[in-house]
DNA sequence: CCGCGTCGTGAGAGCGCTCTCACGTACTGT
DNA sequence: ACAGTACGTGAGAGCGCTCTCACGACGCGG
């Protein structure tokens, strides 16, 4: 019906009987004003119901307002969710205090990347965040070209494409994990290592493998998951059939090390009595078994919050380097 | 180093030799531009890297470009974030032929009422896609006062504030649950309910009534759990203890379905042989249990996909009403 | 050969806002 | 008393883009 221009500025200034710039010197809460011309603009941008116009302040301040999370569609099956979730609230919170909205982009990783790329090159934001580097190069490689201010959450796979990035420290909480596990009496431990194509899956193996190289124990029995539960508990049945003689298992996701403790158990064995299980992530899945995982924190909004600090640093213009977070085991009853 | 100002029409009209609405022109693939100057233009505009500055655009044709996806921050323990995930990607995929972007608006339930409010007021996004109607009212009435075009996925609990929903019918997916319960011979059928406050939860609860009405049992077996795991088990603990003659359960979501169901064979009862067990949801917990849940399918990306396409009928000026999709069952091994 | 329509193009007027600058007006200090 | 200094305010110039309008250069039919 009433296609009613909204109220602009000049709208509200006419109202109050001020100019255009004191109106605007209110909205944006310049403290110059005096009282009563204050009071006057209030009472008719209520009346008039204006809403300043983002495009129009965008235009003139060029001061960055907003920034794309680049969110690879998981695989709906790697449940790795609750810590996308995770990160996208850090970086909420991270940019609560800026003027910076975030602009969700998903994709599925793979058939997506031309469309991400066209429109991560379109400039609809001033920088961006990626998570999860399970993406295709392409859309990395594309950042980096475009030149568009860009942190990762968690380290690429593959090359780096000099795009800064944060992660937690995988190969340190692959260790830490190990390390429990030595430590209570297990003399042979094997992992459950996620998909290779994963930098934090390799850290986590190369964490396990230095502990137990440290301990001077054999570091062979490995079998790799794909994150999901049912892929846990397959890779578990393989380990168990591999080692009999298991009696400490490093899972690197809680997910598929609740999968895996349950199949220790149908398979007849106690946990942590007959075999020991540390998993990874310290997500609501550890709390499912019984007794409740011993895992190691990978706190996905720490890291999303770092990168936001230093997303901001690019906006700023001052180069920032990479940083890895430090990890530590969370008790639980399994190890 | 360089603060180089990023190049505008201006400059690529220069450099092409033509004018600035020829440019523009070409930009916008605008046919009636003779195929030289067309191309001259473009060259110009990748040796420039010139990438037209969204805000001015913006400005000038008032068409929306950006909706809120406002989401509550589900306390972490809720665990639903599965959903969310997926309400996400349904949004994101009814956007991807419009220009409308995304602008992901976390807040704490509750405790970012305020600052929550004010940016809605902000007029930073031309409409809202609110997302769990878990939030306090302040949120929801804000926006039907503030008058910006907004959807709720999930209906809201309490009184409705003239806001359009989507939801699904968790009333007949309540029902579709226990009518299974029935069919299969149980006869002393209880139900692990949601959260009172919750829309979903109490319509759950009178689906699984309605049912149980409807075949003359009783319908007095009930206790309410939070939707997350440990919450599940214990509610299931009390209805056991409560009703010893348990022969079916309804459980209001996977996660505490999973958790009823360990809970019921750690007293003894084999699922589904002593008792059977629907969960609802039909989220990847249901795949943890042994055996898979039976559940009720609950395809957040549909609701979020309709509400994306209500969104935009109201912010092309016409009026929507509220859509209840239909759910149905899906089979596990539990009931 | 003239008038008319068509096509490609350029000039220029905004879109709604911020911000600089200059101009009162009311204080201070001497 | 008067210069000096705030302070509050308004005028006006853009920000980078789109779009209307007018205009010259054609091609056509009469």
């Amino acid at each position: 019906m009433s296609t009613r221009r909204a109220p602009t500025l000049e709208d509200v200034a006419a109202r109050a009987g001020v100019s255009r710039a004191t109106v605007s010197r209110v909205v944006n809460a310049d403290p110059r004003v005096r009282a009563t011309a204050r009071e006057a603009v209030s009472r008719a941008v209520t009346e008039l119901g204006y809403r300043p116009n983002r495009a129009a302040r965008a235009l003139v301040k060029r001061a960055p307002d907003s920034v794309a999370v680049v969110v690879p569609e998981t695989d709906q099956r790697v449940f790795s969710d609750p810590v996308i979730m995770e990160m996208l609230r850090g970086i909420s919170e991270g940019l609560e205090e800026t003027p910076l909205q975030m602009v969700l982009v998903l994709g599925r990783a793979g058939r997506d990347t031309d469309r991400l790329e066209r429109w991560l090159r379109g400039g609809h934001t001033d920088g961006a965040i990626v998570l999860s580097a399970h993406l295709d190069d392409g859309v990395t490689s594309a950042l980096s070209e475009i030149g568009l201010p860009t942190v990762m959450i968690g380290r690429p796979p593959g090359p780096e494409q000099g795009l800064p990035f944060v992660d937690l420290d995988n190969v340190d909480g692959g260790r830490q994990a190990t390390d429990r596990l030595v430590a209570r009496g297990c003399r042979r431990i094997g992992t459950v290592a996620g998909p290779v194509d994963m930098a934090a899956s390799r850290d986590r193996l190369a964490g396990w493998r230095e502990s137990l190289d440290a301990a001077g124990l054999a570091d062979d029995a490995v079998e790799h998951g794909d994150f999901s539960s049912e892929g846990g508990r397959l890779a578990m049945r393989r380990l168990l059939a591999a080692h009999r003689d298991l009696d400490g298992v490093f899972v690197a996701s809680d997910l598929m090390a609740a999968a895996a403790v349950s199949e220790l158990q149908a398979a007849g064995r106690a946990v942590p009595g007959d075999v020991a299980v540390v998993g990874y992530d310290d997500s609501p899945a550890a709390q499912l078994t019984v007794p409740r995982l011993t895992t190691v924190a990978n706190p996905g909004d720490r890291m999303a919050r770092e990168a936001t600090v230093m997303l901001r640093e690019l906006l700023a213009g001052r180069p920032v380097s990479s940083r890895v977070l430090p990890t530590h085991l969370v008790e639980g009853g399994t190890a």
